[in-house]
DNA sequence: CATGAATGAGCCTTCATTCAT
DNA sequence: TATGAATGAAGGCTCATTCAT
């Protein structure tokens, strides 16, 4: 018979690998995590891991790309029947609750390791970029609709209020790994209010103050 | 002889290092840029280093204690007699210029390795921490003034307002480490629209208006 | 179930193996060439070669067997009826020719290489010394009756002119490995012109005759 | 004080490392010692071969130069003013002498293994190579000469004349590290006088038997 | 018999750190 | 104080061999 393992069983391997993975990089750093940290925490020898991935730079490959393929497949399954605010609205909440979850902690610490990571090495940074692409559009998308429909200021540039609303999403995350007790949906609050005038309510301004507060 | 005279030229010594340390680390991150290159490129001995830094952690330290202090230094210069929304739009201005400037290339990238160093290391992170905690009391009495005043919604948390703004001007800072055509300027247009009730101006359109308005 | 069928289909298995393995150890190398490679090679499971050969040693002290053995078989064919120097001079076209043969190209590197592995491996070197004594002891017989008949010079030891003839098959099939364009037929022909008084002519200057003929 | 170590210490290190790696390749065989082996054979830390030499690779490239350069330096000290049949007497007996010489046991068997070890890397077979142009471009013009006054057989091709002179040394060498008891100088005796016309005395043929018979 | 996943000792190489000079 | 040679622990990776299926 043939000893040749199931395709479940090698994607369970995987899956079993780059937990483990998961937890020695978040504990000790892409760098600082040796493949033996990894093949203990897995409970497989050393040997093993080479089976699944031929280097280390393979390995934090695949999390990369799984921790990805995660939120987007997670995103992609409610976004695409919405339109205008709502899409940012729900990629808001969306990665807010994420950060949220004390089951992605791991999940979080590493994705902040690999922002660095990337900055180091052009495959990282590539998979980081291309990973953007989709999401991107989609919020380019609804910020023209935004901009056209006269919600959003004109004079803004669409791809640096993607910027913006990205690097929040991300610098909170940051400041949440360093400071856990932070509360994500009160971060979304704040980000949600800014995104749609509901911030700064311009009290020396009674018709804006009209307008926008509550 | 003098004490004087060699107090200085160690503090030349000390920036030649941390000059080249900066320039390495930039170039090869924290973990794979190696004391022997640091000191190739500072034109030193490797045994040199020693004198002026014991480990290399007191290295890393230490360029980490230096970017802070530049900051703060040019910073508090001009901050403290301002107020109001006066004070984020200077913080958010100096820090979209400091990420602009070709000259912050390398501090730049180190800055978010750092942050990626700060979970692994806990006095990494408690300096990052300290760092932060003078110029947010600033930004939170503001903050608090402009919720007092009726200019920022006051159902948002003060200290999540903080997060929310830093985090902007960190993950823009990533995504610039990314793609350094990005211009920091015109995020800083978006940035300063967001805190200032100009990005949604939900006009035009009555019916929205309403909607948003709530 | 025949064991007859069995038996041949094994047969057939170790010579499917061993043709790979030569074709891997040509390539690589001894040291070099991996099991795993040779089973690739042989387009049979890296398990299965454990079914023919116990360890990788005797893989290779297989090799070395069938390759005597080969040179052997068609060599024992015809030359038991020669005589003097037909002796020689078959055995010199033979393995010349044999250096010669494109076919051969694996066989001879891993020739060269088995004998620098004899250095170090007992076993290899037994059975390498061992697959020498019929010949040497055939050519020692030859030289001694053309000795005795005064063909050759008797004052040299038999045992070292069968290390001199030798030597000059194996030196020159390690020069064909480094520089395959060598002619085996032209270095053929220098051997047995040296072996047979047709490489020193001495003729046409009595002066030089006397000095060289004393 | 500089600690750097004078040219005349760095080149004894160098020495005491290339003399252990000698005595290990020996024993071991290029493949098989390890650079541990190495550093305890030179009673210094595996680090410190390091400093030395950049890679495995480069230290047996240096085993290779130095031998092929000792050779040298001996063999053109004597050499050059020789010329015709003295040349390749010459040769001979010096390297020979050179195999008989218990000191060399290890540099003979090491430079067996280099010779298989060429087949496998190019730089290797390109030095190899390299170091045989200038003996053989001595060794073909004495030849030609011999030729030219009718001492050696004007039909057989030079070159194939050298590879069969050089495959006699190489392969009484390769004779001599499996058996150790021949005799070198006994090997040479037969060596010159296949070279000399003094081998092959051709008892049956009277006109022969005179031009070559002592 | 066949298969290839699993094992883990061991290899080459790197690098922070020490220390004699 | 300055230098860089020396140290050796540790890391990524390989590979002969075993064994469950």
């Amino acid at each position: 018979m043939s000893p040749k393992i199931s395709n479940e069983l090698a994607a369970a391997r995987r899956t079993q690998i780059l937990d483990a993975a998961l937890r020695c990089f978040s504990k000790l750093g892409l760098d600082r995590a040796t493949l033996r940290d990894i093949s203990q925490e897995a409970e497989l020898s050393l040997g093993s891991i080479y089976h699944y991935f031929r280097t280390k730079a393979e390995l934090i490959e695949a999390i990369r790309q799984r921790s990805t393929e995660a939120e987007d497949a997670e995103y992609l399954e409610d976004a695409p029947q919405m339109e205008g605010q709502q899409v940012i609205d729900f990629a808001v909440d969306h990665l807010f609750d994420q950060m949220n979850d004390p089951a992605s902690y791991d999940a979080n610490r590493v994705a902040v390791m690999l922002w660095a990571h990337a900055l180091l090495d052009e495959k990282t940074l590539a998979g980081q970029l291309e990973s953007l692409v989709e999401p991107r559009a989609q919020v380019l998308q609804a910020l023209q609709h935004l901009q056209e429909s006269g919600h959003i200021n004109p004079n803004l540039s669409p791809r640096h209020i993607g910027n913006v609303i990205l690097g929040m999403l991300m610098g909170v995350q940051i400041q949440k790994t360093w400071e856990p007790e932070i509360d994500g949906r009160k971060a979304a609050d704040v980000t949600r209010a800014m995104l749609t005038g509901n911030f700064w309510i311009g009290a020396g301004d009674s018709s804006k103050k009209e307008q926008n507060g509550r």
